[in-house]
DNA sequence: TCCTAATCCATACGTTGTACGATTATGTAC
DNA sequence: GTACATAATCGTACAACGTATGGATTAGGA
């Protein structure tokens, strides 16, 4: 077989054709595009216009660029830290809703992002370090301190963990707790009925911003709490 | 090829069968022993005795086969109500600890739990019942129960994803938070450094118990202001 | 000019999920 | 009993996957 049109082995100066950087952008792309059962090594590599092959000389395999997504979105994210402008609790928020928003960017990511051990790199634990800050102008111990924030992060985590799961699924939605509640036998769950039947029409669909915001208010009123113990 | 010892086709009537019970016990054990890459078709036909092609009868793919198990975890869980004996927020942190334990007990699918939204059925939106039944006794409106509880159950999710993620991989375990934020350059994250820092020598292991119970306090201490405030 | 390392490619192997059709038993209708 | 639809299993086969191996080509330093 004759090379028509490609070259084989190294590429000359100028023309630098891949490079780590350059294969997780791609990966990102299909993954944003298609899901992550779209990502294969050899889609990966027709998108590039390469070899699958090429990709190994770069990544040792596929597990590598997965995690490689994983701290890619990690490191996207910004926290911008409003400082002592605004009280703690409102510091924290806002830490908060960024790190969730820079969840949200990569809703099929999600799952392996927040499930890959091996990601939690030095790029996530300095991410953490805007919470602390907060956390460290509201009156607690360090072991106080530390709890509140490994708290905080673990709600956000299965909220957005719940909110990709729903996110990602263009095809066949599930019908959602609350109509799932209401098509529920009267004595099987009779409190959970109740409640959800007193929530009213304007209940009828779940909006996630609002349970953030809900579960945000909750965490700094039981931190504020803590503190004020102390 | 002559058949030996294994007949093709339909078996007698007292002949042992196959189930999606069967197949669905089978793969919790393969998983619950070898991880979840362990579970493969072929591999689960092979424990049960039979042609990989004879488990598509009772289960139309892998992914029913995935969903199968997390449904099998949740109807699993058995979350006990101490009742009124007990004030509403210990018995809210015991439906809690139940819920989390259950959890637990398949460190491996996880993750498949967590993530699967077709799981959602009627088992698991029953099984926030006691969830429910506490809630409602600290003096919330309809709204503030369904917040509260979300919010709850997000933490539990998070907290659990990432306990099952250190729990899983029993190779190649990762430097643990508290040890990376030692080794960073004390400028990349001050306030995060001096906090570990001032854990003192018995935090140097993160103890997951310890972890969630402080979680649960943060939890209902919130969920307490919020009544208050009512 | 030669050497080494970098970079990419071609081929190939084992494993996976599962489509398709054949095979054998059961249950029902006559 | 006989015919027939249906249920349950098995055998074969295929496309797609991750990647091991080894070879080709070139850049850059000695």
């Amino acid at each position: 077989m004759v090379n028509v049109g490609k070259r084989s082995g190294r590429p000359r100066a100028g023309e630098e054709r891949l490079s780590r950087e350059a294969i997780l952008t791609a990966a990102l792309r299909i993954v944003d595009d298609e899901g992550i059962d779209a990502l294969t090594m050899r889609r990966l590599a027709a998108t590039l216009q390469v070899n699958p092959m090429s990709l190994y000389h770069h990544l040792p395999n596929k597990a590598a660029v997965l995690a490689g997504l994983a701290e890619l979105v990690f490191a996207g994210l910004e926290l911008p830290d409003p400082g002592d402008a605004v009280p703690w609790d409102e510091q924290l928020k806002e830490a908060a809703r960024a790190y969730r928003n820079g969840l949200r960017q990569h809703p099929n990511l999600a799952l392996q992002v927040l499930s890959d051990t091996s990601a939690v790199s030095d790029v996530v634990v300095v991410t953490m370090e805007p919470f602390y800050l907060a956390l460290d102008r509201a009156g607690l111990s360090p072991r106080q301190i530390f709890e509140a924030a490994n708290t905080l992060i673990d709600f956000i985590h299965g909220f957005s963990l719940g909110e990709a799961s729903v996110r990602a699924q263009t095809f066949e939605l599930a019908p959602d707790l609350l109509t799932r509640v209401r098509a529920l036998p009267a004595d099987k769950a009779p409190t959970l009925t109740r409640i959800v039947d007193g929530l009213g029409v304007e209940g009828l669909a779940y909006d996630f911003d609002d349970g953030f915001e809900s579960g945000l208010s909750t965490l700094t009123a039981g931190i504020a709490a803590t503190a004020r113990r102390r």
